[in-house]
DNA sequence: CTGTTAGCGCCTTCAT
DNA sequence: ATGAAGGCGCTAACAG
């Protein structure tokens, strides 16, 4: 394919017998202008149909008014809501947006920071791949000045802004409801443990526990590692304990969607034989037999918020000191948590 | 904050007195130089953390290396896999990707197309919003010798590559699936007719009816807006039909897992009292109750080969010359459809 | 082998 | 009110 050659201010200039700069200014609407010129240029860019070219632009200004974004995958629903408010605002703020996966790969992680970092973009957000353990790559952004803040998966002790979700008062919401409807021994399904949401969540599981007197129970706590496998094992090992609890909260909804299917194709009835619970609500969550009790997220609202926080801040309509913006989750209660009183 | 200042080729130069040219050959691994000042310019680059402006490169060499992407929605599961898909083979070829949503809607995706144009993408790969009904946006950017393939949400008159599933044979094969089943009044819900895949969908219907010799009912025929209201009201208006139907065929799942939730709620068993069927294979597909006969279309392998052939093209690998890419779809039965089976 | 020069498209002083 | 000139960071002839 021919490449389409792109109608520049210098041909609208020649064509119209004037320098540049006055095409320049006229496009950018400067006042110290004649008004008739500036009409005059203003119509022959739309008739030759003109686009400025943003990246002599943005090479010229230094700004590109381009944000770039990591999520570990687009293709799960939490992190394409977040996309998408991040887009919705960045867009009506005048910019744009670049989006990188790191499929979870720190190597990878760090691969889509240089990308974006050489694509001069004005700022990222970041959310952690499951892998990344070791934090020199944030560490250099941040000694190199370059605006960025996490989101979701985050670490704590970097001196940026972050956006998170109340894990802790989101879990401890659901145990405490399982624990109300008469459940004492209930499992902790955990992710990778050095996983920011695994740690949050196991504290608002043990806070719930420890306020209704129930004593910390280890061989309650599993952990998975996330894929099928893991997840079937879980599902397994639980229906070994003895006595067999009476609840399980595993700390993300693909999980309890797992647990949920390998346990009904056992004939374990939910929740009549065992309660379930999820954290996340996926659009999976409301669809299962039985739909399943959960914590919804709005990945939606934290995409935006995130975003906002960040464009103020380079638009300098925010402080530069780092601030963290805790949203709040919301239980979800759904049939599979009805343990006792389906028994009624 | 302060404004991450970036190293630039100039300070390397200075530094090691040799001209900016120099290190630019010395980057760029050229063989026309001294091995030792080579040496000397890539360890300085490293030290100096050296990181290319892309911004200057592509506005030098007129190739911006980077492609743009637009999708209805990106919180849909198939789109958020072909962006998937054409993210990472754009990648290992050393291409970034810019995305867009339209949101379903003419006018924003006409701004994504001119935010993509300015910021001079290399190419574009489209799938048309649900709103899209005139094409005059395409045919500038043909005009225009701006490259762009559509896929899955097609316009066929359009003379670009075009990559689509194989929608007919897909409809065909899960039709005639349940037609062997023993159905015979069969119901196709269709979405707005003058969608790409409305349209595809019915033909497949029309041709498994024909070739078991059933003729077509129109009454059978019927269409959903695709909002959770419009979806209901088909699924009721199902049921009032008399004689009842013995198979519904929905043109996508979220359309059948609406019907199917709704059935429920009526007490309607499926599929004792009616086959289901739904089309792409979502995830929650496999996780309703019954689990949901569909048919699957690899949206990873739609991406891979969109942009695969869109890059072959910019490389000169592939003809200019408008190609069709069609993708087979794989016919999954699950639960929902067993109807005269299950009641033996 | 390396430096000089020119220019990608745009914006912005500095003159006039 | 407008034009000329310089430069953002980089590459690519063209000289030597």
């Amino acid at each position: 394919m021919k490449k389409g050659r792109q109608v520049t201010m210098k041909e609208i200039a020649k064509k119209l017998g004037v320098s540049v700069s006055t095409v320049s200014r006229a496009l950018q609407d400067s006042p110290e202008l004649h008004a008739e010129t500036k009409r005059k240029i203003v119509e022959a860019a739309k008739e030759m149909n003109y686009r400025p070219n943003l990246l002599a632009q943005s090479l010229r200004i230094s700004r590109s008014k381009t944000l770039g974004v990591i999520v570990p995958e687009i293709t799960s629903h939490f992190f394409a809501s977040c996309i998408s408010g991040i887009q919705d605002v960045a867009n009506t703020r005048g910019y744009n947006v670049m989006i990188c996966q790191s499929n979870e790969l720190l190597s990878q992680e760090k691969a889509n920071i240089q990308t974006l970092v050489s694509s001069q973009v004005d700022g990222l957000l970041i959310s952690l791949s499951r892998e990344t353990n070791t934090y020199e790559h944030l560490y250099e952004l941040y000694d190199r000045e370059i605006n960025f803040l996490l989101f979701d998966r985050v670490q704590e002790d970097i001196p940026v802004s972050k956006v998170t979700f109340n894990d802790v008062s989101g879990a401890y919401q659901v145990v405490k409801h399982l624990l109300e409807n008469g459940s004492r021994r209930i499992v902790y399904v955990s992710g990778p443990e050095d996983l920011y949401i695994s740690k949050k969540r196991k504290e608002g599981y043990l806070r719930a526990l420890s306020e209704f007197g129930v004593a910390e129970d280890p061989s309650l706590v599993l952990v998975t590692d996330l894929t099928l496998e893991g997840n079937l094992q879980v599902a397994q090992h639980i229906l070994a304990i003895d006595p067999r609890p009476e609840a399980v909260f595993c700390m993300i909804d693909p999980v309890a969607v797992d647990v949920l299917t390998e346990w009904k194709k056992s004939g374990i009835r939910i929740p009549e034989d065992i309660a379930l619970a999820g954290f996340t609500d996926n659009p999976t969550a409301a669809v299962v037999e039985p739909p399943l009790t959960t914590v919804s997220q709005p990945g939606y609202d934290m995409g935006k918020l995130a975003v906002s926080h960040l464009l103020d801040q380079l638009d300098g309509l925010a402080s530069e000191d780092p601030i963290s913006i805790v949203l709040d989750t919301t239980l979800v209660v759904r049939k599979s948590s009805q343990h006792f009183s389906s028994k009624k």
